[in-house]
DNA sequence: ATGACATTCTTGT
DNA sequence: ACAAGAATGTCAT
């Protein structure tokens, strides 16, 4: 729970880093920065994602940025068989299992979905949760990010792509998905977070890539465009990724410019900076 | 560092 | 059908 109070801070944080990414910032001026003590800085992150406040500076740099498109080891892992099949660097990742939508619900624009949804309070803020179907069958159709007081904003946008859908606010159902997404504690093969994909066929063949990059890598758009055997729908790629309506489940922050830039991020960069930093912080 | 432009796909008209 | 725009990439300056 502190861990969620906390982002305010945290974001100042990173908008402090990201703005003095050229000049190393000591720990001491980012602590004046904020406003706190040296001591009280340093346990903010540690709290917030068990990573110090030097190393998390060094996981938002280029250099870091880098290094995650770097590895080559792997080739994208196949996303269609991710279920109980991991690769190691997988083991800490978030498990999942997805399907799309069938296309016909997407031309409908949601028409005939009942979907709930509620916000939660998480390591990047406001968490607004969207979900279909109860019980056994509940499957993740949306997740977008907003801070205190932006709700109304992020809730507009989301309820924009499936305008046709009935909405409806169920705390009891989206927060028993915000509790799996970001407690990795929760992270297991045994019990997969269900996801339903609603979007064209281009949009779900990248965001399927996406699913396939793995907890502390990243892979560029051009990467991405040729995965899909696309190799010159860069852009195209880029605009889907930005269409992503699962953030963060599906990792669309980890998908960086070919100089390991971050070049975007629909809720935010400072956004994106924090979720690469949590997860340096997670895989560490 | 900045800017022009090539290129592919989505989406609104 | 068509045109605008997008979370890119590359090359020139």
């Amino acid at each position: 729970m502190s861990r969620d109070g906390d982002y305010a801070q945290v974001r100042r944080a990173v908008e402090f880093l990201s703005l003095n990414w050229n000049d190393q910032p000591s720990l001491e001026e980012l602590a004046e920065y904020l406003g706190l003590g040296v001591t009280a800085t340093q346990k903010l992150f540690t709290r917030w994602a068990g990573l110090s406040p030097k190393a998390f500076s060094q996981a938002v740099t280029l250099d870091h940025a880098k290094r995650l498109l770097r590895d080559e080891e792997l080739p994208i892992l196949d996303a269609t068989f991710e279920l109980g099949l991991s690769s190691p660097s997988r083991l800490h990742d978030l498990f999942v299992t997805h399907e799309a939508m069938p296309p016909g619900i997407w031309k409908l624009k949601g028409g005939g979905l009942d979907i709930s949804y509620g916000f939660h309070a998480c390591p990047f803020g406001q968490a607004l949760v969207m979900v279909t179907g109860e019980g056994e069958k509940a499957t993740l159709v949306g997740l977008a990010f907003c801070d205190t007081g932006e709700e109304k904003l992020a809730l507009e946008d989301m309820q924009g792509r499936w305008p046709n859908a009935r909405y409806t606010e169920n705390l009891a159902i989206t927060g028993q998905f915000a509790k799996r997404i970001f407690d990795p504690a929760h992270w297991s093969p045994e019990t997969p977070l269900r996801v339903t994909l609603i979007g064209t066929d281009f949009q779900i063949r990248v965001w399927d890539t996406l699913l396939g990059i793995p907890l502390g890598k990243a892979k560029t758009y051009s990467d991405i465009a040729t995965h899909i055997e696309k190799p010159k729908a860069v852009r195209a790629v880029g605009a889907a990724v930005g269409r992503n309506p699962i953030s963060f489940v599906v990792p669309c922050h980890r998908a960086l410019g070919k100089s390991g830039a971050l070049t975007g991020y629909h809720w935010g960069l400072t956004r994106k900076r924090a979720m690469l930093g949590w997860e340096a912080g997670v895989a560490g």
